[in-house]
DNA sequence: CCAAAAGTGTTCAGGCTACACCCATGG
DNA sequence: CCATGGGTGTAGCCTGAACACTTTTGG
């Protein structure tokens, strides 16, 4: 048998597992779902499922982010046109043994989307939540109440999230995708404090504002203002089209 | 049927595809094959081939390298020990209909080597070769003689292989990676050598050597000296600890 | 008036660029 | 002695960090 022959080759199921981040009341959260079969029932989960017969990676991503959120994905390369999320491929995960039942290879996603009301999975308000990053990677302690799970992620699904979140933490530097995090409109102030919860740091929010509205193509002034935080007026802004930031925000040092 | 049960999954073959990116005599190239079979038949493509029943993701990848290169493949978290490639994921490719034959799944992988004598593959010295990135992927007109097949790769394996350069242009800004296409000890002229070649630009040599010595852990002087480019003997170096650089090398602006 | 958040100005230190200059070898 | 590449010094520019200060709202 040849080593390219297609008609004989070992069996796998593709599956789609998606991080999905979006920063509630300052925090880094994680969209997780229970599961309600075994392996690991009633464990926390990354949402995902298999990928169609006739199906694209990216679609199939698409279509789990959706029944997940309602929210529609848009292509990377593009800035967030309404309420969308950024959608892209984070990584492939594929040791035998990482699904008990049989091999099962995931290629994980990376969703970034703005705070959502609540998140909907099947009907079921109980089997879907935003968890904090942290409490999900670290911390037993990081639940609000002790009927809530522990954070022990099912199959490996911890160290995607952990791939996931260092992918977001990094690419905010040198991208725009910090602005997927905020609403269509938004201002300096906001973006700075999902800097903030994303690098787990605080930043002088002077040099923030000189920063972010002197990075050509980064914020685009969209002419109103608010005052939903207090105080001064500030002004409100789109996301711009530049996609790469040059020169990149710098995150502090650890 | 749930959508979590895995005996009813749609069957899909898994690949693996390498970039394989070295630098020859100033150039930045990769390693292609020959294709025996149809689809494709006599095209030059990307090596690669099915991932085993047993086997993960990264030694299928390891193993073609080896079995392409000869080369041992070693973990991106540490440096290169002696004779060895970096090799690390890259991407997944799944869109349906981009093998004719079925429904294949490929997860690319970049894999960066010093120059090596000659690619063997199979012992048949025709069906490998190092050929220019810029000839696989804008030119017909690089290959050196007009029997060497015009550069139309295989499959989407030119996108694949764009990725892959894209990937180690931006990686070696702001990491170690460089030092994977040297040879265990190499002076600052070839590093940055290195440099030239995959970013396609020409550096300061004086200010490229106060920055590559300055940057804490990238090199560490081994001793020796060598005379192998003419002129004053060059101090030799050795890859340091460090991954990740700080502060990173400044690819000019284009 | 006071608290709070939004912006602006200014100063200082450190990194990068450009280029002058010296060093050590082979031919 | 000259070409070639290796390596150091230095002046100017620019950026980012730090922080004083003004602006504009709500209570």
């Amino acid at each position: 048998m040849s080593p390219y022959d297609p008609s004989a080759f070992p069996p796998f199921a593709v599956t789609v597992d998606l991080v999905v981040l979006t920063v509630r009341a300052h925090v880094l959260c994680a969209l997780v779902v229970r599961r309600g079969e075994t392996p690991f029932q009633g464990r926390w989960a990354l949402p995902g499922g298999f990928v169609r017969g006739d199906e694209d990676l990216a679609a199939a991503a698409a279509r789990e982010l959706a029944e997940e959120t309602g929210l529609p994905a848009h292509d990377p390369a593009s800035p967030a046109p309404g309420n969308t999320a950024h959608l892209e491929q984070l990584g492939t995960y594929g040791d035998p043994g990482r699904d008990p039942r049989m091999r099962v290879v995931s290629v994980a996603h990376l969703a970034l989307s703005p705070d959502l009301p609540a998140p909907r999975a099947g009907g079921d308000a109980n089997s879907a939540r935003w968890a904090p990053v942290d409490a999900l990677l670290h911390g037993e302690g990081g639940f609000a109440r002790e009927d809530e799970q522990p954070a022990q992620l099912a199959f490996d699904h911890a160290r995607i999230l952990a791939d996931g979140v260092e992918r977001a933490r990094s690419k905010i530097e040198y991208s725009s995708l910090a602005t997927a995090f905020c609403p269509p409109e938004f201002t300096v102030g906001e973006l700075r404090r999902v800097y903030e919860a994303v690098w787990g740091v605080a930043l002088d929010p002077r040099n923030f504002h000189r920063k972010v509205t002197g990075t050509p193509g980064f914020l685009v002034p969209s002419g109103g203002t608010t005052t939903r935080q207090g105080g001064r007026p500030a002004q409100l802004f789109r996301a711009g089209g530049a996609t790469v930031l040059n020169p990149p925000m710098l995150r502090p040092e650890v």
